[in-house]
RNA sequence: GGGCGCGUAGCUCAGCGGUAGAGCACUCGCCUUACAAGCGAGAAGUCGCAGGUUCGAAACCUGCCGCGCCCA
């Protein structure tokens, strides 16, 4: 594949007949980092543009989604080099807390250990063991996509680089005061026994029930969980409830615990829900925790971290699921049950990681204070100074910073980023940072870790060096675009703008978010594992290879929408491919080439196609930098497949045949035409993109090729008319050709008059409409007329079927009246012709010229017919 | 309950004030020496419904209906 093509027009085929993508994928990848392709060079002069990985799991693999994002990703970056930037796409893989230590914890589990059986050091161990051995294969099935990333700077947040980071900017925080520790609700996950942020909480419609208990003659409350009254420390009332205003300030006893407990006033009540009353449970619940700090209401703890209940009595030591039923049991023996609807439809808190119900739970944690911060973050989208696209979505963007809780940063994990803060002998606290020396004797420090969030927060300037300030964060930072899905814009996007912000004086951590939508199926449902629809990349790849699964998402790609995806897609990608094989194929075995500038006698043919593909690159370059993948794909395919392929190739076919300048002129610009489009298909396509631009070139890669410069002197507008006149009536004629029921191969004797314009190029209709010279005996058994007064006089060699051309004519006979009809109307209407801009009333003036001409050519043709 | 988005050809989606488009699927005819993973031709839509604005609405406004997502 890597011998030059010759120049001689009699070469053989250097090519095989169908694309096969594992015979190059591998191959041209390896052969791309060999060369340092992709490696960013800090000390170049060229302007930089970077953008860093959203890190993947490292217990992850590549999904769908991720295919996608790093399709759209990939593809920025490689016209980015090609247009001559110092472009530096940055990987790497976030060590995902909670995810990463249950997986290894189930591995201990079937050697029948727990990681407390290891202590906290050897566990820790046995995790930086199991990345060691199986962690980040994602990085093996970048490979295989393509991505185009620098390897020489893979980062990882549990690395040491990243480590510091963290640590430094917990410090920083903590000496701003923008991060405390205090005891508070948080969210609880009693299997995985931590804390979890409010982000990592998914919420569904579950059936659960709705119990109304009398706790006295005159409270009845309602509630979805009855266990938790054996924590209640108060009834709560709206103040202005004229139902209970008597009551509040007395007690009741609650059932079952002899306890007794307050009737308050809340503003917070609903009086509206159910009958007005409410418990409050302040240990376990967030409104009811609210409640008891503005009454000043013990809180009490009534089930331990694992969720069983610990309150003494005949319930101690029962799951809270068991406590439940259990509790409405002994309530409904005393009478106190007043009613109960089942199934009751409600929210519930899950954990994102493991799916357990989420319990609220009293604890004390670290904080991070969002408010200034988030507030940095809603500015700099609201100053402009990082773009939203699609623009649509800043408004979710501004819904959720405009209105951030604090953020719950501790874990009670083993694996992760230790809390940097001792403790002393007399309650001392000291936040540690990352060039300081641990306090000594007695001191202990803080068992738990942090969010791993906060380490991605970084991930923009900890990838770059933060917080030293190395030559790579001054030259790639900001990076130039953040490319992620709209579902994570809260999650990390926003985490990443608070902390690159803070920890950059001011410095956005990116100029651009592009968002993209998630991959759904072919009828738009969200893949997911119980539907049975999730498809798997990989396999795509080993089927129709990598290009054909780019292809695939990257022309579903519609700024912030989602991409639906299916195998019958993928498979038109990769016929596309092959169709781009074969086109070079043919070009190659015809001795096309790019040797020396272009010639300067150009057929018109050859013009054509040159100024079609100035409008190509002009339209790619305009909708690369408005992130319209899908458009792009559109475009290029359209070009690639119907006028290079459908048009210029089967034009060049006489050219070539026919030999001389006239071929040597088309075989320089087919070669040029081909390399420009897989140029430009490149970004999107880059394995069979590659493959071929090197067998044309006989060296090098298209990876490092310059993207095609727009060259305004090459758009050629009469050549353009040319050729779509040459179009039309070849399009007519095989179209009469078709209505007769003429096969492709049979040739017809025709005489052509009236050719106007396309006179010069008569003998490549005569090729493409496959028609031969009118001979001696010629006589025209049908006539077609043609748009522009071309007329087509065929002879078929014996009747013609005049049922079948008449019900062509009278189709374009109904066409045309209906086109002239709506032209006269509105020309017909005063109020348009008055008050429609000039050049609108001059289009449709000319639509009905034209109609009417049809219309008379049309008359003509169906006399000529029944004559 | 609050917010956002979407209803256009059989399917999936573009179009977002001036002649309704694409891919796939479909119909007909073809192994025409680059490609049957192909070639040529064709059929297919009162643009969810109802009002309004406008010379002109698939597009803008209002309401309704039906889906989806996020937040509480």
């Amino acid at each position: 594949m890597t011998q030059t093509p010759e120049t001689s027009a009699i070469s053989t085929p250097t090519l095989p007949a169908q694309y096969t993508p594992a015979d190059v994928e591998s191959r041209r990848y390896e052969a791309w980092v060999s060369d340092g392709v992709f490696t960013a060079d800090v000390a170049s002069d060229k302007p930089p543009f970077t953008i860093v990985i959203p890190p993947p799991n490292v217990t992850g693999s590549l999904h769908m989604g991720h295919a996608f994002e790093h399709t759209l990703m990939d593809a920025l970056v490689r016209r980015r080099r090609m247009q001559g930037y110092e472009a530096l796409w940055l990987p790497g893989m976030d060590h995902a807390g909670i995810a990463t230590q249950n997986l290894v914890e189930r591995q201990l589990g079937t050697e029948g250990k727990s990681r407390h059986d290891l202590g906290r050091e050897a566990f820790v161990e046995r995790v930086w063991q199991w990345k060691a051995e199986s962690g980040g294969a994602i990085l093996g099935q970048m490979r295989r996509l393509g991505d185009s990333v620098d390897w020489s700077r893979e980062r990882f947040t549990m690395d040491e680089g990243l480590s510091r980071a963290v640590q430094t900017m917990f410090k920083k925080l903590f000496d701003d005061g923008l991060i405390y520790r205090a005891n508070r609700i948080i969210n609880w996950c009693p299997r995985c026994l931590t804390a979890l942020s409010d982000i990592e909480v998914v919420h569904s419609d579950d059936e659960g029930e709705l119990v109304s208990i009398r706790y006295s003659d005159e409270i009845v409350v309602a509630t979805t969980r009855a266990e938790t009254m054996l924590g209640d420390t108060a009834v709560a009332v709206h103040p202005d409830d004229e139902r209970y205003k008597h009551l509040i300030g007395t007690e009741v006893e609650l059932p079952l615990t002899g306890r007794r407990i307050p009737v308050v006033a809340d503003e917070h009540v609903d009086p509206a829900f159910g009958t007005g009353a409410v418990k409050v449970t302040p240990a376990h619940d967030p409104n009811d925790f609210e409640i008891g700090q503005r009454h000043d209401l013990p809180s009490i703890t009534m089930m331990d971290e694992r969720g069983v209940i610990t309150v003494p009595g005949p319930f101690e030591g029962l799951d809270r699921f068991e406590a439940r039923p259990a509790v409405v049991a002994a309530l409904r023996e005393q009478g106190r049950i007043v009613a109960e609807k089942r199934p009751y439809v409600h929210a519930v808190g899950h954990c994102s990681r493991c799916r357990t119900t989420v319990e609220p739970r009293l604890s004390l944690q670290w904080f991070v204070n969002t408010g200034p911060l988030a507030k940095a973050a809603g500015d700099a989208v609201r100053d402009g100074r990082v773009r939203i696209d699609p623009e649509d979505m800043s408004k979710r963007y501004f819904a959720w910073v405009d209105n951030m809780h604090d953020w719950c940063i501790s874990r009670q994990l083993w694996w992760g980023h230790r809390i940097p803060v001792w403790y002393g002998p007399d309650g001392e606290v000291r936040c540690v940072g990352p060039d300081e020396e641990p306090p000594g004797e007695g001191w202990e420090q803080d068992t738990d870790v942090l969010d791993t969030w906060f380490s991605s927060g970084l991930w923009p300037f900890s990838t770059l060096g933060w917080p030293e300030r190395t030559p790579d964060l001054a030259r790639f930072y900001p990076t130039s675009v953040l490319v992620t899905g709209y579902d994570i814009l809260f999650f990390w996007v926003a985490r990443m703008m608070m902390f690159g912000l803070y920890a950059m004086d001011g410095k956005q951590p990116f100029d651009v978010i592009a968002l993209h939508g998630m991959v759904r199926d072919e009828h738009g449902k969200k893949m997911s594992k119980s539907f049975g629809n999730v498809v798997d990349p990989l396999d795509w790849m080993d089927r129709f290879g990598a290009d054909a699964t780019r292809f695939t998402l990257a022309r579903g790609a519609n700024p912030g929408q989602d991409v639906p995806v299916s195998e019958e897609w993928c498979q038109g990608s990769r016929n596309f491919c092959n169709k781009l094989w074969n086109a070079t194929r043919f070009a190659l075995m015809n001795g096309a080439h790019v040797d020396g500038p272009l010639p300067t006698e150009l057929s018109t043919t050859d013009r054509w196609i040159l100024s079609r593909l100035e409008h190509v690159i002009d339209e790619a370059d305009e909708l690369f930098e408005r992130f319209e993948f899908a458009k792009i794909c559109d475009v290029l395919y359209h070009f690639a497949w119907d006028d290079v392929c459908d048009w210029y190739v089967e034009l060049s076919k006489p050219v070539l045949a026919a030999g001389g300048p006239a071929a040597e002129a088309t075989r320089r610009v087919l070669g040029h035409v081909l390399d420009q489009l897989l140029r430009l298909l490149h970004p999107v396509i880059p394995f069979v993109t590659d493959e071929l631009w090197i067998a044309l070139h006989g060296t090098g890669t298209v990876a490092r090729a310059a993207w095609p410069q727009l060259d305004k002197a090459l758009v050629d507008d009469a050549a353009e008319a040319e050729i779509e006149a040459l179009q039309r009536v070849v399009t007519e004629i095989r179209r009469f050709r078709s209505d007769q029921g003429l096969r492709p191969a049979q040739r017809v004797a025709a005489r052509l008059d009236g050719l106007g314009v396309v006179a010069p190029h008569e003998w490549l209709i005569r090729s493409l409409a496959r028609l031969d010279d009118a001979g001696a005996e010629f006589a025209a058994s049908a006539t077609l007329s043609v748009a522009g007064g071309v007329r087509v006089g065929l002879d078929t060699r014996g009747a013609i079927d005049v049922a079948a051309e008449r019900a062509r004519l009278e189709k374009d006979r109904a066409a045309a009246e209906k086109e002239a009809a709506q032209c006269r109307a509105k020309l017909g209407n005063e109020a348009f012709v008055g008050k429609a801009p000039e050049h609108v009333v001059t289009k449709i003036k000319e639509r009905l010229a034209t109609a009417e001409a049809d219309l008379a050519r049309i008359g003509a043709a169906l006399e000529a017919l029944s004559a």
